[in-house]
DNA sequence: GTCTATAGTGGGATAGAC
DNA sequence: GTCTATCCCACTATAGAC
């Protein structure tokens, strides 16, 4: 539920996202990090339960990062959704193997910290005002990306003018909200 | 660069899809592969070079199965867009196992059969009439399949309010597109 | 087209001593 | 907190006989 207890654990969890980080899912051995660390692999296991832990204390870091990171974005942005779209993108280009990490499978949500999640998507909430437009964002931020790290585009595409586009059809829903929040798609509830 | 050349070799790719759609992508091993055709693993290579080259065959597959869908569906619509998005999902769904073989990696493109990338694309791209656009709508759909596979919205949460902005958001653009085909975004090249 | 035999590699995890 | 020894598993792939 929470973080590792332990110093020493913090201190194997950092060392495990450093070697995903650098060397890519695949590289996330139990030996390989015993390796990085300097000791053996069965040693681990005396400071975490089995490497499924480990992948969640590697998530978790990785949300507290990526909150911190959409929070100092949006904070006063003049266009808060296109400057949190941004952070968005660089946070999961400068860290991909860590991105598809958090991303590749359902949330582990009984082994993160309560509430991280939520702190994660506030600065979207606010910058859409509506939750349904959030998602809609999210979905689009998130397979941009995947297909600019899946290098999905045909080669030598930029993915420049394909996130203004989404951004600014998202933004025009914004301003739309904003000024009558019950649109042609109804109202929303949920 | 094409489909398997023999019989054979085709049986044993419609045995992977089954194989790998039933039981997902773990489950797709050369071992299991044979088993379920009553045979030996090894006797595979015979058939097909190595394990990348029947995953290549069975996503050519997926695309040919995918792109007669959005042909399909993209027969003279009312609404293109959101008939094609409607298309997409539920291909996706329909096969998630596939889809996230087919998406979760970048495109062996050397290995897949000449234009069929295009072709699954064309309909999207006649659907918006911008290829900047079309990206964006690529990004948000496969996006948002993700995140239904994934479960990462928070549990119990309905995709559909979600879906109905994003196309309502780019559906919008692309009738600002037929009228003007200049936008603030200016004018798009590449 | 299929087989047996096997090489070679890697993985997660436990028991029990120190 | 770390060690050694070890288990058990799984995988891709090749050689060579039938």
């Amino acid at each position: 539920m929470a973080e590792p207890p332990t110093p020493r654990a913090r201190e194997i969890v950092a060392a495990a996202r450093e070697l995903l980080e650098e060397e890519g899912a695949a590289a996330l051995t139990m030996r390989r990090l015993a390796e990085r660390l300097g000791i053996r692999a069965p040693s681990l296991y005396k400071h975490l339960p089995d490497k499924a832990a480990l992948e969640a204390a590697i998530m978790a870091t990785g949300f507290e990062d990526a909150a911190a990171a959409f929070e100092a974005a949006s904070g006063g942005a003049s266009e808060p959704l296109a400057t949190l779209a941004d952070a968005y993108r660089a946070f999961a280009l400068a860290h991909p193997h860590l991105y598809r990490l958090m991303t590749d499978q359902p949330l582990p949500r009984d082994r993160l910290p309560a509430g991280l999640e939520e702190r994660t998507a506030a600065p979207l909430l606010r910058a859409t005002g509506d939750p349904q437009l959030a998602r809609a964002v999210f979905a689009f931020a998130h397979g941009m990306v995947l297909l600019e790290l899946t290098r999905r585009f045909p080669p030598g595409t930029d993915p420049e003018p394909a996130w203004r586009e989404g951004i600014a059809a998202f933004q025009a829903r914004v301003t739309a909200h904003e000024s009558e929040p019950l649109t042609t798609t109804g109202p929303r509830g949920q």
